[in-house]
DNA sequence: GCCTGGGTTCAAAAATTATTGAAATGTGAA
DNA sequence: TTCACATTTCAATAATTTTTGAACCCAGGC
């Protein structure tokens, strides 16, 4: 379906044809999006890492949108994520204008810093506010145990805390 | 605004105005929907639990829905939630057909059982999962980088798997 | 400058998830 | 057994999140 019109060289003007998922796709980027899941990331994203993952070679923006069948706005945002958690590289293809994209080599340290991108904000936050309801409590007549309990919690968010810092300084290297 | 009937005591057969949440009690629920939204786990689950947190005596059905004004069936589903995980204990006080609840001794054993039922289902569904991955693009011709790609994450998996088991034996004790 | 391919934006639509509340289901007291 | 209260269920609704795609923007070749 659709006349190769002479020239079926790599620059066809029009739209290409992409193959489905192999199921050895489908399956790795099920596999993905259910660990996505547990750290609120959406599905769309988990799929175009799985995609990239399981390819040799880099994979440019149009390639991804006829695999995934998904929209070039949901593309566009799935890419902008994984590159803002440096969890993917660009690649200039010699001869192609297009960004060419491909899973940075450690999962471990995109992990990381997924991590550090969905907990730190909030432990960070909730350190004044903790120190404020404890304030709060000693002041109005709450019972002493629950002052403990606030002050455990307390120190368990700043123990958190402490340890995600140490685990993860901001890399930046490429 | 409600004149007391004579009969002010415990017993009052319709429904009594219950306080709205005092400062510091908004401010710790803020604090554990932020936590709890990050394992995935729903505001009123979380409110509810705050509330217990901060109560030095159990907190009955009726009271838990009229301080946090929500619905019958998002208590009740709350409470279920919280008691599945074994997060919160009943207490049968005296002279009251109502169950009364607060939070376990230990936050930390929650914590634990939380991450337990949130990780450990997906975990152990990706182990066969992988595998079968693995064994497609081996028989696919599939590059060796990403065969070896695919070998490390299942590899991480497991790991994972393990941990989590090692940390997280079924308690179950009252 | 002007066109064109490649990509981004963002408001609207679709999909998903959480909450509600009326009806159903216990359950213990009498 | 029956009553009356306490809680659960679950279909309908509301709120939230994700996806879509048309309009827009920009860089580079002509």
């Amino acid at each position: 379906m659709k006349p190769p019109s002479g020239k079926v060289s790599k620059k066809s003007a029009t739209k290409v044809a992409h193959s489905p998922l192999a199921p050895h796709e489908r399956e790795l980027a099920e596999y993905f999006v259910q660990m996505a899941s547990i750290l609120g990331i959406q599905r769309s994203v988990a799929e175009i890492y799985a995609l990239l993952y399981l390819s040799a070679k880099p994979i440019d923006f149009d390639t991804i949108q006829g695999r995934l069948m998904m929209s070039k706005g949901s593309v566009s945002q799935g890419l902008r994520f994984l590159r803002s958690q440096g969890m993917i590289l660009s690649t200039k293809l010699a001869g192609s204008r297009r960004e060419h994209w491909r899973p940075t080599p450690s999962l471990a340290v995109s992990l990381v810093n997924l991590l550090r991108s969905q907990f730190l904000p909030s432990l960070e936050k909730s350190k004044p506010l903790l120190q404020a309801v404890l304030q709060a409590s000693r002041s109005s007549g709450v019972s002493s145990e629950v002052i403990e309990r606030i002050t455990r919690l307390q120190q368990w968010n700043s123990r958190a805390l402490e340890l995600s810092e140490l685990l993860l300084p901001p890399p930046k290297a490429d």
